[in-house]
RNA sequence: GGCCCGUUCGUCUAUCGGCUAGGACGCCAGGUUUUCAUCCUGGUAAGAGGGGUUCGAUUCCCCUACGGGCUACCA
């Protein structure tokens, strides 16, 4: 019988997710759901210090509208919970006290003072300070001091803290089902605190535990847990748990320059790093997200997907369940990826087109409302400022493929929905000749008398007319679209025409008639 | 500095000893559209360097260089 896969989600909610983080949750959902197993969700909340107000809830909806939903997880109870850290800080303890009676943890009380100083020390020498098995003896702990004195310091209250006893002298042999083998001298090892004296574990201890007590088959996150595999390891090995399979990910690099992409970057280099708006609480600082920016949530996860992975294949585009069927962990990359902002409007450019024009409309419509609303207050106007949605469904099926995102389609579309109030200067001089006036008026005539105003009949008796009277199409089409957009720009003439009306292509044609 | 991981077109990547080194984004050119964009076609451009192993290395090994990560009572 094979174990059902678990994997898990554990982020600290120390600020918004950066897509880095995104990708980490993307393929741990992947593999769950590739292995039908479960998605679970567990904050790691150990760092009082850290705590941001309304990060937690900022993951829990940056997932959702991502599409990859957790089985388990805060909100969401299963039989393993609670799945916040702060809550289950009761477990922790008995743990880090086996560790100490079974020989491979020590109590420490060196302050932070002490240990700051022989840093700073080590490192004035070019050293590097670290607490192991070759200056453990020299320092304040449970190794160094006598029984007695260990518990009269207990016993008087002073702080400590519970560090790994890291062996000597030993080569552990790591696994990583991306990396391979992996080979570690224990001896440049240091002794790591499992439990800090404010009575939480560490990252490292509460880790352990949860993963073990919540049965997580497969630990698969960011490379920069790398070098401490080797503790989880020995904690592992210490407990006598079977430890699960680990899956180190490739890091995302920033576009340009050094390092990988951190929260910052976004802002400065005029991009999203975050799926979704967040606004600092203490500064009110608002960092742009992807979806404000207009992303489709298919194009983000489609792109991070191949941040690190490919399938193979020269197949592209993949939407979740695609990608649920064709990720496997063997396929993701050993080296750091630079991430490509121009790459994921390709692919929001493509999921646009997926949409309904209808889903569309909808989104566009207050776009729309408030434009024409502005456009009135501006110019005194009375202009409609509830249109049809049906009608900006079909605007929208004429322009949308040009557009990346919704935010294009006003300046795609304006002129279905208010005549031009000026002519694009350089168009003018191309499209406005001395005979101009004289074709555009007979061009209204035609236009005046096309009883039925389809694009058909429009096209038939104005290519018509041009044929008959051989002059250039150019000569024609190119101040007519002036007189309808109001540049040389946009969808088919005989379309726009038929969708503003007969009534508007007259004015609008009449408008331009009176400035020639 | 120490330890660990990595290194194919500008970018994301394919290749699991035998290729004219393939695709995508970007960029450039042509075509369609008498507009603009889309779209289509084509082009541009790469296995860090040096040693091995081998009949043959981008592919395996070593060294160097470079890049990245970690080096907290942060995760």
């Amino acid at each position: 019988m094979t174990q059902n896969v678990r994997v898990r989600f554990a982020p600290s909610p120390t600020g918004p997710l950066h897509i880095g983080g995104v990708r980490t949750a993307l393929f741990n959902y992947l593999f769950a759901k590739k292995h039908k197993g479960d998605f679970i969700l567990r904050i790691e909340d150990t760092d009082q210090n850290r705590y941001v107000e309304g990060a937690e809830q900022y993951i829990i909806d940056a997932l959702n509208w991502c599409g990859m939903p957790f089985d388990e997880g805060v909100g969401k109870e299963g039989n393993y919970g609670p799945y916040r850290q702060s809550e289950r800080k009761h477990l922790y303890k008995q743990y880090a006290d086996e560790l100490i009676a079974s020989g491979n943890a020590y109590y420490a009380f060196d302050t932070a003072e002490t240990l700051d100083f022989h840093r700073k020390d080590h490192e004035a020498k070019g050293k590097t300070f670290i607490y192991n098995w070759h200056n453990r003896l020299k320092l304040s702990n449970s190794l160094s001091l006598s029984d007695e004195d260990v518990q009269a310091k207990i016993d008087a209250g002073e702080d400590y803290v519970i560090r790994f006893k890291s062996p000597q002298d030993e080569t552990l042999h790591l696994k990583d089902s991306i990396r391979g083998d992996i080979k570690i001298d224990t001896n440049i090892l240091d002794d790591k605190v499992l439990f800090k004296s404010d009575g939480m574990p560490t990252y490292h201890l509460a880790n352990i535990v949860d993963d073990h007590l919540m049965e997580i088959t497969h630990v698969i996150r960011g490379e920069e847990w790398l070098p401490s595999l080797a503790l989880h390891y020995q904690l592992y090995q210490a407990f006598g748990w079977k430890a699960p399979e680990f899956a180190h990910l490739p890091l995302i690099l920033k576009p340009t320059g050094k390092g990988k992409l951190s929260k910052r970057d976004g802002d400065k280099l005029g991009f999203p790093v975050f799926p979704l708006q967040w606004t600092d609480p203490k500064t009110n600082d608002v960092s742009r997200g992807y979806k404000e920016d207009g992303y489709f949530p298919e194009a983000m996860v489609n792109f991070l997907a191949f941040l690190g992975w490919n399938p193979g294949t020269e197949q592209e585009i993949f939407n979740m369940e695609a990608l649920i069927n064709a990720f496997e962990l063997e396929r993701v990359n050993k080296s750091g990826a630079r991430f490509d902002p121009d790459k994921t409007k390709w692919f929001n450019h493509h999921y646009m087109q997926e949409q309904s024009n209808d889903a569309l409309a909808e989104l566009f419509k207050p776009v729309v409302d408030a434009k024409l609303n502005d456009i009135a207050n501006e110019t005194g106007s009375s202009l409609s400022n509830d249109i049809d949605v049906n009608y900006i469904a079909l605007v929208i099926g004429l322009i949308k493929e040009r557009a990346t995102f919704i935010s294009d389609f006003w300046n795609l579309s304006h002129f279905f929905f208010t005549a031009p109030i000026s002519y694009d200067e350089k168009a003018s001089k191309k499209a406005f000749k001395e005979d101009t006036k004289a074709i555009l008026s007979q061009i209204l005539t035609l236009v005046e008398n096309t009883e039925d105003f389809t694009v058909e009949s429009l096209q038939t008796s104005i290519k018509g007319w041009i044929t008959e009277q051989e002059i250039g199409f150019g000569k024609v089409m190119m101040p007519l679209r002036l007189a309808l957009v109001g540049a040389l720009q946009g969808p088919d003439v005989f379309d726009i025409m038929f969708m503003i009306g007969k009534a508007e292509s007259i004015k609008r044609i009449d408008a331009v008639l009176n400035i020639l």
